[in-house]
DNA sequence: ATACGGTCCTGTTCGC
DNA sequence: TGCGAACAGGACCGTA
């Protein structure tokens, strides 16, 4: 599942790729890809062809690639998606939602998602921030990012410390995986209050969510070559790295103590039960 | 305003 | 063996 280092990953390829082509060819397979683009797959299509792509940009989960003609293309992997860049040549392959393809160059930009949560839109006059991620948080790479903010925004939630780690309003870029990684690193449970944290316990739990991103980042950048820009949704390449998550019934990597499994809002949470006490057991 | 469960989607895995 | 159920979960939305 591509959360922050996937995604960061994917836009250095990106960027690597496309910065400075234009756009001369829009197709679009499947029109849930840009369900988002309210006017519609046609007029997603007129706004991009011809623009010229200055770059590519992240915040959070999302990155958008700013045109030289002050909009934006939006974009959202959700769970399965991936941006290839490929010779046009190459097999569609049965999962094609939207093909870019451009002046000069011998390679063009696939959006291909299996299972179609993910999404293309065009911003208009989104170069700098698309307005449909304002509400998007920082990430903790954000320069801008404000620590002590944050720190206090969780602090005076009525909520768990899981819930709000995957609020993308208060911080942006975790997911799933990352949180459990995160609060196993922090040695606490998802389900604490988060009025119950000191300011302390936040500022190292940020640690270690840079930490983990960091480790995960230095991986995934290592793992696309030349005409394949990765993000791998099915085995993923930082398995390797997971400490915790999917680690169901083997030992903690700190105590061996058999990692639980339980439920949270209709997915899976991992925890150590001994490093990481469920709430009604702390003091 | 904040909190939170339901919903979308499809390939894979699981259980009877 | 076959087939339906469960599972994976990010972001949005309606409701309280």
């Amino acid at each position: 599942m591509p959360e922050l280092p996937e995604v960061e990953t994917v836009r250095r390829g990106v960027a690597e790729w496309v910065t400075g082509r234009e756009i001369a060819t829009v197709e679009v397979r499947h029109p849930r890809a840009v369900r988002r683009h309210l006017a519609g797959p046609v007029d997603f299509a007129e706004r991009l062809t011809g623009a010229i792509v200055t770059g590519a940009r992240r915040r959070g989960k999302f990155m958008w690639l700013p045109l030289d003609t002050g909009d934006a293309l939006l974009c959202h992997l959700g769970m399965s998606g991936q941006l290839l860049i490929q010779p046009p040549a190459a097999p569609d392959g049965p999962h094609l939602r939207v093909r870019l393809g451009f002046t000069e160059g011998d390679t063009e930009l696939r959006f291909v998602d299996q299972r179609t949560f993910g999404e293309m839109l065009v911003s208009v006059d989104g170069a700098e921030l698309p307005g449909q991620i304002a509400h998007i948080a920082r990430d903790v790479y954000d320069p801008l990012f404000d620590a002590a903010a944050f720190s206090a925004a969780l602090r005076t939630r009525r909520s768990e410390v899981k819930r709000a780690l995957l609020d993308q309003s208060l911080i942006s870029g975790v997911g799933n995986i990352y949180a459990d990684e995160t609060l196993w690193r922090t040695m606490v449970h998802g389900g604490r209050p988060t009025e119950s944290l000191t300011a302390d316990q936040v500022t190292a739990m940020l640690g270690h969510l840079r930490d983990v991103f960091d480790a995960a980042l230095a991986q995934g950048g290592t793992s696309f070559d030349s005409l394949y820009v990765k993000v791998n949704g099915e085995s993923g390449y930082f398995d390797r790295s997971l400490e915790v998550y999917g680690r169901e019934g083997l030992p903690c990597r700190r105590c061996g103590t058999a990692v639980v499994r339980e439920k949270f809002t209709n997915r899976s949470s991992f925890y150590c039960p001994r490093c990481q006490p469920p709430a009604h057991m702390t003091p």
